[in-house]
Order: C-alpha cells, then structure tokens, then sequence
DNA sequence: TTGAAAGCGCTAACAA
DNA sequence: TTGTTAGCGCTTTCAA
C-alpha cells in the first residue's frame, strides 16, 4: 500500500505552510495570492491528495456522518425510503451510515451503540419498538432524531409517517359501499407499531357504527394463521381481507391461490402494496401505496433543520399515501 | 448540546491515566489489576461513555470503514445484496458506507470520490461502466476492490457474480424444448454491463446452431421499444421474450396485458426474476432468480481477505442461479 | 501494574 | 498574504 499523501505533503511541495493549504481546503481564498492558489491546486491535483475526513471530524468535534437504522432493508418500502435519504445527502457535506436492524430488537440497540461510537450526528430512526425506554442511550446523548414510518408512546422525536389512521378510513368506505360483512386483518406482530396499530384503529374506528365485523390475525413464522384464515372464510359472510403491509398482502394472495379461493368472488382483499405490482395480478389488487421517497426526503431535511439550525418543526407529519382502487375488492 | 466525554474523563474519574484506560478498550488486560478494570468498568457504564471512532482511526491510519458503490439502491436486487454485506459485517468492526448512484455514471464518479475522502479500507463496486479508466483514482490509490453483479474488462478486480452465461444456456434449451422460432431479448442498457452482455451472449452461443432468430430491443426512456416489440410479434413465427432483469420483466408483462396479448399462447415469456413474485401471475412465469445475498456475502468476506490478510482470491466467482420453470413458456 | 509524552492529519487563533 | 503553534481524542513506546 502506498503512503497516503497529507497535507504535510501538498505544504511542502507547493512550497508553503499547511495553513496555507487548509484554507486553501476550505475556500478561504479572500486573501491568498492567485499564484499559491493555482499552485496548490496543481500540486493536490499532481498528488491525487483527498483531506482526511477523520482528522477533520476529530478537529470540527462532528462527524458529518448520518446513522439510518432500519427494522429490515430487504423490502422495497426501505428500498425506495433510502433511495430519497440518500438523494437528499448527495449534495451535503453528509455520509450516510444505513445500519440493519433485520427485525431484530437487540440488534437495534447494537446498531445504536455503534452510532454512537461513529459519532454521528444525527440518527434516522425506524423503531421496532415504541417505548422511550428502548432507546435511553441515544436519549442521554441528546443526539438528534427523526422517526420514519413509525413513532415511539410518547412521541419523543418529530416523526415522518403515512397517513395510515386516515387511509384506513378510506378503506373502511370502500368495505361499506360493496356490502361487506366481515373484514379479517392480517397483519405481522402488530402490538407496538404504530403504522399497524394506526392502520387497525383507523378501520375499527370507522366500522364502529356499523355491523361490519372486524377479526385480527397476526401472522408468525408458523403457519397457523393459514388456518384461522380458513375458518374466518368458512362462515357465509361477505368477507374481506385487509393485509398491513406489502409482504403480508403476497403471502396472503398466494395462499388464496393455492386454495383455488377466487378472488373477489370468494373473498375480498386489499393491502399495502410496497412493491406497486398490485395492478399486474389477475384480477388487480385493490391497494394502498405510500410515498417512502417523499418520507425520506423530508426526514433527511427535518433531522438537518434540526442539527444545524436547532430548528424542531411539527411532531408528527403524515405523508399521504394513495388508495388505487381496482378489481378485488 | 452536553460535552462528549472523552477517554480523559474516564481517566480522571477512574483515577488512573488514560494510558491505562486505552488498554482497558483494547481488552489488554495482562497486566491490569481486578480492581482497576472493574473500576474503569464502572466509570464508562457510569458517563455512558463512547470511544471516538475518528480519534482511533486517526491513529490507526484506518478507518474501518468500506464503501458500497451500488449503480441503483430501489430494486430488490440490492435490498438483498445489501442485506448479505450487512450481515457479514455486523459481526466484524467495518462499518458500512453505502452510496447509490441512480444509474449515473458522473454520481458513481463522486461517490468513489466522496469514498477516498473517508478513507474506506476497501470498496464493494457495482461498477456501471466496464472501462476500467473509470476508475483511475481508485486505482491510483491501490484500495482494495470487490465487483458484484458485474465486471470491468478487462478484468482488474475480484468479481462475485451470478452464473448468467451459465443460465442462458438452460433458457436456450427450454426455448429448443419447446419449439420456439424466435425470441427477443429486452433489456436496458446493454453495452459494458457484463451480466446483461454475459446474459445475451450464452442465448447467442447456445442457439447459433440452430434456426432460432434472436433480436435485441434496448429499452429506453422513451416508449419507443413497445412498437419495435410489437412488431416482432406481428410476424408468423412463434416467439418468446427474455427480459433480462426484473424492471423489464415486470414493464413487459404489464405492457402484453394492456394490449391484451396471451402467455404464453400468443407470446412465451421469460425473465429475470429481481422481486420473487413471478410466481403469482396468471400464468406463473418461468423465471430465473439469482442470489443477491450470497454474492453480498461472499464478496464482504473476500473484500476482507484481501484487506486483512493481502489474499487475492479468484478472478471471478459465479454463484448458482436457479431457473424456476412454470407456465409462461 | 501503571504513566508520561509524542504524534496521527487537520483547523484556527494569533502573530507577523 | 502567509506562518507558528496548540490541540481535537486516541494509541503506543519507553520508562518507572
């Protein structure tokens, strides 16, 4: 490996002080010679001389680095989340750190603690749970955070989100209008959630003045709930499915499939379509499709509004996601 | 803000020099007293305290830092290639610097860039571009380099790949199998991507020497591909489509449904399979899925041979794709 | 068993 | 217009 080329180096070869060539690095050109300046522009571009970030983060006290810690990075939803962080960082002086917590609680709080130790300067956060307690460490630190997609009981960061609770409204119109009986939510572990639990509460909220029975199933790594599904569709109601998330709807339209359970004649579905391949089933799948982008540039520019200008603007903020209606419902 | 506590801190209030604290972080504990470790101990839980990552690398003249050059971060392709590099370093002390460069070529340029800035110990590169002069800077500065997905030509790095020559070959004889007398190969962008080039050329090799017509539309922005397909299908010989990733899959699937065109009775159909979900359509469709997360992996675990332990490994490693053959052929 | 001191690459206050 | 110097938080050599 070849010796990394300094700012000692650039110094001595343009012939000048390293102080010359650090406000050369920062645009401080107000007073410098153009002679020195096309000097040393030479000499680094000669040299192949990159400032060591470490040396400047240690100096500046801040790392310019952004921690984003994921629940799970293997689904479009987060795919297309980093996609608008990662477009909003490209023209700052910021790296972005993505840390994947794979679902995992205790992994989560290793990836907070190696933040941490990176000193990052602020922390995108999808928490897998929602109590304060989980995260006293980063509390303690005073480091700032934005939530995506989900918010901690008490909100105690400002928070980007869906407008789940309202787009379950919309759902439950949509169940009223075609005649349904019965609404069977299948959900993964719902209990902490607050995406779930605002798309659950938003539908019972609405279907509470009406007949419309609404069951809950939540989905473990078992197959049990292919079952309880099954007996939910036995029974002569006009039945719908209602699944919280991309991964939950496919899981549940290939078993339909599988039964010869024809969809909407047998059963209604409709869900959370993160991939947006809804439209290319046969029939079409009725879904709700969020704007994962637009969240992640805005929690990028809160958790920067924050960081730099100590500004905290509104707790929560809900990006409004969009219910595509279409042929299985 | 409150102020970082700093290993002089810990010294101060554990009551030994930070000498002795720094052997404490490096688990040198020979020749340290019981009493002294349970005393530093106590006082880092106490002042929840971080060691500074920037300070240690300073030091070290590394910064245990690798940098991800990915060509587009929304696709499943990459959650899941992401997903295997994350797992194999979520036991080690590298952290993870990933930057997307939405399929541009000068983005990819400033990123390598950005990626020498923070002095990564290595790059994991999925390279856009397959002229090696792309890359000059970094391989001026001699940083340890591992390919996915793709290659440069020639060949300069380690590459983990899937097996796609290999795979064609299989396509080619399921289209013999089922008497086939032409099919078009629709991809994007082909030149200077070794697995889209790879991909077309085991079908052209396979097939020369039979009469089966192949022809190639390249998608772009524009639309203007879906006259070119259709066109082709307006001849009398029986054709197949092979898309060549899974974005194209998808767009060509839905593109023959709205223009109401039957698989695989008018049209056979095979592609690419990024998202798993081929399955699900009506009919199936016979597709070829790769295994992003092992080719994560095992260019993680190569990347750090190299870095580790000065290991250069094999020129190109192919890890096995899997053609799942259902009813779209 | 522990500590003093130098130095990693950079920035900035102060001096010239 | 440019340079000297101290110091960011850590590791390591040498000494005790």
């Amino acid at each position: 490996m070849n010796k990394k080329v300094t700012i000692v180096d650039i110094a001595r070869e343009s012939g000048v002080s390293k102080t010359t060539i650090s406000r050369f690095l920062n645009g401080k050109f107000d007073n410098m010679s153009a002679n020195t300046r096309s000097r040393i522009e030479a000499t680094i571009a000669r040299l192949d001389y990159h400032p060591n970030r470490q040396a400047q983060s240690l100096k500046a006290r801040r790392s310019f680095l952004i921690g984003v810690a994921i629940a799970d990075i293997s689904n479009m939803y987060t795919s297309r989340l980093l996609k608008g962080i990662g477009d909003y960082f490209q023209s700052t002086p910021y790296q972005v750190l993505i840390m994947d917590a794979d679902n995992d609680s205790t992994r989560e709080a290793s990836n907070l603690e190696k933040m941490m130790t990176e000193q990052v300067d602020g922390v995108i956060l999808q928490p897998l749970t929602n109590h304060p307690s989980h995260y006293q460490n980063i509390i303690d630190a005073q480091l700032p955070v934005v939530q995506v997609d989900r918010y901690t009981h008490p909100v105690i960061w400002p928070a980007i989100v869906s407008d789940n609770y309202q787009k379950s409204r919309e759902v439950a119109n949509l169940l009223k209008q075609s005649n349904y009986e019965q609404v069977v939510v299948l959900s993964n572990h719902i209990h902490g959630i607050s995406s779930r639990m605002n798309r659950l509460k938003g539908l019972a909220d609405a279907l509470a003045t009406t007949t419309i029975k609404i069951s809950q199933i939540e989905i473990t790594s078992d197959r049990h709930w292919e079952g309880q599904l099954l007996s939910y569709l036995k029974c002569t109601k006009k039945t719908a499915i209602f699944a919280l998330n991309g991964h939950v709807l496919w899981s549940t339209i290939r078993f339909l499939q599988t039964q010869k359970i024809l969809i909407p004649d047998q059963v209604g579905i409709i869900g959370y379509d993160d991939d947006q391949y809804a439209d290319m089933l046969t029939p079409a799948i009725t879904a709700v499709s969020q704007n994962p982008q637009e969240i992640g540039r805005v929690a990028a520019d809160t958790l920067i509004q924050n960081i730099e200008r100590d500004q905290f603007p509104a707790d929560i903020v809900r990006i409004p996601a969009f219910l595509h209606i279409r042929d299985s419902l």
